[in-house]
DNA sequence: TTCCCCAAAATTGTTGACAATATCGTTGAC
DNA sequence: GTCAACGATATTGTCAACAATTTTGGGGAA
């Protein structure tokens, strides 16, 4: 479940890192949202060292902005680094499934089915948080599988920038593509069509990036100008 | 000329990291070599604690290896993550010159010509530190010129990854492909032809790949075991 | 009222000392 | 003579107090 995690150094920066990678998932903590380094040392029952670490960490995979001297927040990646991140993916996942489809043992495949069947059963329970969760899982399993770690961190932090692009411009919750598209990859690299798997591949990229592409301009961007938005321009006191 | 720079966050710890990666790319530092924390705080003067941040990106990077309670070391990445680090360069460089093909300016033309003419000066002097450093250099060029910040981080990792193989895997010092390859793409991008600036690309990181695959199996992995191999198997006392 | 300046509070950044752990050399027993 | 356990040393990991910086609030003058 946590699919975060680095090497087996200390757990609990591992442990506040997926924890604040999970918020952001399941839309607990938006994008630009503040991260204070003391609020999360209560928080988590650690010293401040250690959730900086955690911080910096962080930083350098994507999730967060650190601005110096000023904290920490969920970082609001613009249109340009959403483009950036799906172009590389589609890079980067269909040499994953071009490299599955010639290695893939049959238990990859089950693999794969069992987790398709996961994300089915989710979404027949309506339970959204668990339906985008598995989807972004549905693809580092794919790195995982091919046994490439060097690409699964780099797909990785690709992920982490759609999935926070997907928070920030997304207009609806539930995601429009179910786990067909998915199905239709194992399918293909079952029957070790490599070309096929590829172009199932972009087909699904390339769906989940126009179903937010429709709000591109003007939508939320951090959790403050937000609740501005919606108050009175004038406050009480 | 410091191409390893993150943001503009703390001046010190870039310049360590960068002081670093120079003095791998250059074989003073080779893989495996030890890192220890107070080494680096009396040479480069500053606290352990920016040693010790420095450290963690740099591990982040893929450029170090932190053994915990044990220390750093400069990391010795196996042929598996050399293949890995080739192929996802291609797809991400192939993006990049694509993206370049397109957009690409009679500026951004003439700077990398002249980073070829860099290339070729080196090459006629016989400086080998300078031809390494700026055959990576113009890789990194084409990702700043294409505009894309993402994928010139990822770019980054990449190539650290291939510098490190190059450093464990050559067999000598000399690059044997001088800047012609680097010509040549920079032809196709002037004249806009996509596929060809592709196809140059594909046949350059090959040749880069498999200048080095010939020595694949026994070569130096750390001093230490290098320095054993050439001894008698019996130490003196 | 509106703007600017200064002090207080809150937050981040840094430092140095201390604790935990691994490595190395030595001693002692077999 | 060899091996194992032990103590000394060196190195890394952690923490809590201190310093620097930014933000906030209030008072005074135009």
């Amino acid at each position: 479940m946590p699919w975060l995690t680095h090497s087996t150094k200390n757990e609990l920066i591992n442990l506040i890192c997926d924890r604040i990678w999970l918020a952001v998932v399941q839309r607990t903590l938006r994008p630009g949202a503040r991260l204070k380094e003391e609020e999360l040392t209560e928080i988590f029952g650690t010293t401040r060292a250690r959730v900086r670490q955690a911080l910096a960490i962080l930083e350098q995979d994507g999730l967060v902005t650190i601005y110096p001297n000023r904290g920490a927040c969920i970082a609001e990646p613009g249109v340009e680094d959403a483009q950036d991140a799906f172009s590389a993916r589609l890079a980067i996942e269909q040499r994953l499934v071009t490299r599955l489809c010639r290695s893939a043992s049959p238990e990859d495949i089950a693999t794969l089915r069992d987790h398709i069947a996961q994300e089915r059963a989710a979404h027949a329970r309506g339970d959204s948080e668990a339906v985008i969760r598995l989807s972004g899982e549905f693809h580092m399993l794919i790195a995982k599988l091919s046994g490439a770690e060097l690409l699964l961190k780099i797909l990785r932090m690709l992920t982490i920038r759609t999935s926070l692009i997907t928070a920030m411009y997304q207009t609806q919750a539930t995601q429009t593509c179910g786990p067909d598209e998915h199905d239709r990859i194992v399918v293909a690299i079952e029957a070790r069509d490599e070309s096929q798997a590829c172009h199932e591949m972009a087909h699904h990229l390339e769906h989940l990036e126009s179903a937010l592409r429709l709000s591109e301009a003007p939508m939320p961007v951090s959790a403050l100008r937000e609740a501005l938005h919606s108050m009175a321009p004038k406050g009480e006191t």
